[in-house]
DNA sequence: AATATCATGTACTGGCGAGTAGATTGATCC
DNA sequence: GGATCAATCTACTCGCCAGTACATGATATT
């Protein structure tokens, strides 16, 4: 059951509950509080633990940020190449897409993608964090090239249709409350079905 | 021509294109860098000036923020007021809006707008901060609602609607570069048609 | 001429917070 | 049973930066 012995296995994976129950802190924290007003104190106080803990299994502060930014990237990117894998119409391939993307962005880590500044992190660090954004967009605008191409998608300009995407998309990670009553899913129906059918009465 | 002796008059129009420098400055700093990252001695600096002198002109820097928000703020609320005169049916005139909005929000004061979050200003300030936003955003939701109304924008939630927008038009405060090449002009207009007429091919 | 007001600077204080040194305890390994 | 390693703490250093005290020279006011 629970003896206070644990082999090899169980401490591994000890160590990384551990883990990421800070890092889990440390991003929730970034996001309600704002990364420069959190200090590292903050994140181990409110885990009862000391900071020089967050060090040891976290490393420094721009570590942290990096690697909570980078888990949502992994997340982004993830759905993007499932879209691509999908059977249906570029615009079907989109839409999921675009209604994957949203949600992640509602999570803990997605969130933390849109709400980080380039000057919060170190300059090796923004830019690896610029790659893995860019990586996304260019997926992303290959998706609506193929819409286009078959024509479901409207012809445009790519990118400023990219940006007015993403724009609409990410701007739940800075209004979205988490523990509010409406569900990320709902929410990112809504915004598709907007952009998809636009404004203008039919 | 230039003597260097003032009347009253000349004494304070200099004083308020000396304040008006430095709020600017101040504003595309904190645009650029980041408000946390700006310190007021940076400001300073790049007018040759001291750090009192900012405090002498402007007040603390949580007063320099406010005011920085509080000018973009203006701008979109006039934005707002002046659709609301516009002769036309409701897409219209949210058409029109959407427009000015996109061009201010790629603006100096207008960008600080978007890229300031809550946790950066005083409690106090915060609270105005977002009393003000509050008023762009019901004023905004009047206008979708009319639309709705005289059947020229498609039935659907109107707070969705209303943040949808916002999103998508908001982005540029964090990607358009005001040096570069691509006029807000065009960005924005190019944006509202999208938004108008949606994704999909018709 | 004396005095108040403004513009501006130099030089400081005080606090916060990132990051580190080093101690301690306990478990693991040989 | 000593040597190593992991987990954790306390207690520091050091630099940055908001904000202030105070000086000084210039103008304006009467």
């Amino acid at each position: 059951m629970n003896s206070p012995f644990r082999n090899k296995l169980q401490r591994e994976s000890e160590r990384l509950e551990k883990r990421e129950a800070l890092l889990l802190a440390a991003v929730r924290m970034f996001n309600t509080k704002g990364f420069f007003a959190t200090s590292l104190d903050d994140v181990a106080a409110s885990l009862k633990v000391s900071k020089p803990l967050i060090y040891h299994y976290l490393g420094n502060k721009d570590q942290v940020l990096l690697e909570c930014v980078t888990r949502g990237l992994e997340e982004l990117r993830r759905a993007v190449q499932d879209a691509r894998l999908i059977k249906g119409d570029g615009l079907g391939r989109l839409r999921i897409f675009l209604q994957k993307y949203a949600e992640i962005i509602m999570e803990d880590f997605g969130r933390c993608v849109i709400r980080t500044a380039d000057e919060a992190l170190s300059k090796e660090s923004a830019l690896r964090f610029r790659q893995l954004k860019k990586e996304i967009d260019t997926e992303m605008r290959t998706l609506i090239r193929a819409g286009i191409k078959d024509k479901s998608i409207a012809r445009g300009d790519v990118k400023m249709i990219a940006f007015t995407l993403a724009g609409a998309l990410n701007w739940p990670a800075r209004w979205h409350n988490p523990n509010g009553k409406d569900s990320a899913r709902v929410i990112a129906a809504d915004m598709v079905d907007i952009l998809t059918k636009g404004l203008a009465a039919r």
